[in-house]
DNA sequence: AACGCTTAGATCACGGTGTGAATTTACCCT
DNA sequence: AGGGTAAATTCACACCGTGATCTAAGCGTT
């Protein structure tokens, strides 16, 4: 409402800090010299900013390089361990928590089954919170990490985020049978996490997303859409480098595009939406409906097996056609540069798939965005939904130009 | 590349012009102590800035109020004739030059029309230049005002600009046989406009989808999306606040989104675009293939008849579900709190279709997004395309806090 | 008419910032 | 050991926003 928070002169100082933190974070070592040209700052700046982020333990030299004749540069980089920060994916099945340095090396990782049995397929909040909290404390043991090092704790949840509320961010999970968990204000309760713990929680998809744009196929890219096809579809929409969250954080919902008006059923509720064609539950269902059948007991089995049956040429080849009209409206409405088909499902079918994806996406998209467009296979498995998670507490760090706990919530508060 | 430019102390005194500027342009006449709170900034940076801007002419004095005992508190606004913006609308079939003050309140006025007879329904970019400049000079001598005081010319053409590209603006229209004109750069030949005016191209649909949001249904909402129901059909996507482009500036291609896939053969090339089913073109061919028949010659008559016509009523039934399931995957892609539904077809169906296409929309849509939205009939009509336009230059002028052309000039160059 | 009261707006010392030239540092080569 | 060279630091300068203090401009009462 007020706009950016840059009034006072102290904020020049907090942002210069951030635009070097980052550029460190992102382009490797980098001596004070390349430093100045590459983040528009005069050299005075720059051995001042420096200095104070080494004093402060978040950057440390890292060897020098000659510069034939003259002094050595010393090069600069961000101190691995002068933070950590947690992931954790809460899946269908189970809660993962993985402690990891600034680096995003992991450092220790806790999985933990959720109690199943719980009527209509649903399972308490409850039994997640505590499963954090026990996760966390762990891995902070075995990592030998004290808890005042934790950046923040990032969360990657199956169902809709929506942060928008007054009490913190509250979970919409269709598949799981959340209606409206306060999943936030649960953990930030007095007794689970250690308090003024920075919590950020986020679809699961989306957090995967994230990390397929730092570290996988979206990397460089300002405009990206990352599509994940799993047991449903998803997509995460990035757009000029932040991920675009819509009004109450559920933008991106690619799966329940419609692309057959009064076609096929979907289980939202709605009508010939993609998910209803490519998901993989669909997708079997739509083998089955064929005459097809599978013995493996889990998805990914079934799909493999659908994969390797030489019947299927037509259903892959409708459900390619699908694929590449929901693609190609991604093109139209989000004219990015790079389009990244990512999770299990689309990992799997990626390799028989992605080439008559694209043909049925440039024949459907508008020629001039789909020129702009490359169509790629996700590098990052569904492990790296952690990752992903790790990195919204760490986007927050370099944001704020490495700013301690402590002084956040003192200025917060 | 390099972020934000606010490197250095005096960019924080232009943030704060802009940030009272604008407070001041939107929210009326304020008086300085007003302005504190609602800028967050001290009464002495208020004080300061107000000072330079009035210096400058940007801002008036405009009466004052009693405070119950004290000094009365004067009022400020942005004054109106410190500045005067161009706003120009490239039509199929004329070019319509308009003048405002800052106010946006319109000076004079200039139509002209086209030469048509160009083989293939193309026309000449020369002659848009030329019909442009003359315009521009003819305006600005109704009005007596002196081109220097001009901020800037914003142009909306029929077509998607690109300009990302290293020489300006670049339209790609293929209604009109335009592919890949350099717009910019032939405005900007010497001998065409006044040297070193700004000038902002953008589609015609998306600067009037701007007007919307400054002044029309739009107004309020961060996250919006216009839709724009013409012979074709367009969008204009609304992302926290500022129109969202993409990598190459041709965001928000709705029409075509493939609402069927393999369906209706749409004027693009692709099969089952949206547009292919609601645009007004492709209503009354629809019409036509149904046994219907108007007099009317042009399309806006055509489609009133179709719409008085009783026989109709399925067609526009159908006509509602695919607009409400177009609709619905904005809702789902973009999650925006409002969705305006605008130009003329649009405003002429709208009457009789908005309820069948929020109940269209609301069946297709997800739940929780879908809760987030209101869907709405536009207020302006297509005359607001050289609004929308001028809107360009005026927000770069409030952005950059009111900087004089000769700044932004010496400091760019 | 004079005085006090109240509130709006201006002024100013202060701490803080980035700049860019001058200076210091650190290493190589002769 | 001394000169050359390039990196890094230092520092005077011009600015900025803050917030307390001061001045301006009305009103109500005496």
């Amino acid at each position: 409402m007020a706009g950016p928070r840059r009034r006072t002169v102290r904020d020049l100082r907090r942002n210069n800090r951030a635009t070097v933190l980052s550029k460190l974070y992102f382009d490797g070592p980098l001596s004070r010299q390349e430093l100045g040209p590459l983040t528009a700052l005069s050299s005075g700046s720059i051995s001042n900013v420096v200095a104070e982020l080494v004093a402060d333990g978040l950057l440390e030299e890292a060897g020098s390089v000659d510069s034939d004749g003259g002094r050595p540069r010393t090069l600069l980089r961000v101190a691995p361990g002068s933070g950590h920060l947690v992931g954790v994916d809460v899946g269908e099945t189970r809660v993962r928590v993985e402690l990891f340095d600034l680096a995003l090396s992991e450092l220790a990782r806790v999985d933990a089954p959720l109690p199943d049995g719980r009527p209509g397929g649903k399972y308490d909040a409850q039994d997640v919170v505590r499963l954090i909290a026990a996760g966390l404390t762990r891995v902070l043991r075995e990592a030998d990490v004290e808890p005042g090092s934790i950046v923040g704790v990032g969360i990657g949840v199956p169902g809709i985020v929506d942060a928008s509320g007054p009490s913190g961010a509250v979970v919409h999970g269709q598949t799981i049978g959340w209606d409206a968990v306060p999943l936030e204000a649960m953990l930030r309760a007095p007794g689970e996490l250690p308090p003024e713990l920075p919590l950020f929680i986020d679809n699961g998809a989306k957090t995967l997303g994230r990390a397929e744009m730092w570290f996988g196929a979206g990397r460089g890219a300002r405009n990206a859409v990352i599509t994940l096809i799993g047991s449903g579809v998803g997509a995460c929409v990035i757009a000029d480098g932040v991920p675009y969250q819509g009004s109450s954080s559920s933008a991106g919902e690619w799966g329940h595009t419609v692309l057959r008006v009064g076609g096929r059923e979907c289980r939202c509720g709605a009508r010939g939406c993609l998910e209803a064609y490519v998901g993989a539950e669909a997708l079997l269902e739509r083998w089955r409906e064929a005459g097809g059948s599978w013995t493996s007991p889990d998805e990914e089995g079934a799909l493999a097996e659908l994969l390797d049956d030489p019947s299927t040429g037509q259903l892959l080849d409708e459900t390619a056609e699908f694929l590449g009209a929901g693609i190609a409206d991604l093109v139209n409405l989000f004219n990015p540069e790079r389009i990244v088909v990512g999770g299990w499902a689309g990992l799997l079918l990626g390799p028989r798939l992605i080439d008559p994806v694209r043909r049925a996406a440039a024949a459907y998209a508008l020629r001039h965005p789909f020129a702009q467009t490359t169509v790629e296979l996700g590098r990052l498995g569904t492990d790296a939904v952690t990752v992903g998670a790790a990195t919204l507490p760490l986007a927050r760090f370099l944001e704020t130009g490495g700013a301690r706990r402590e002084r956040i919530v003192s200025g917060a508060s």
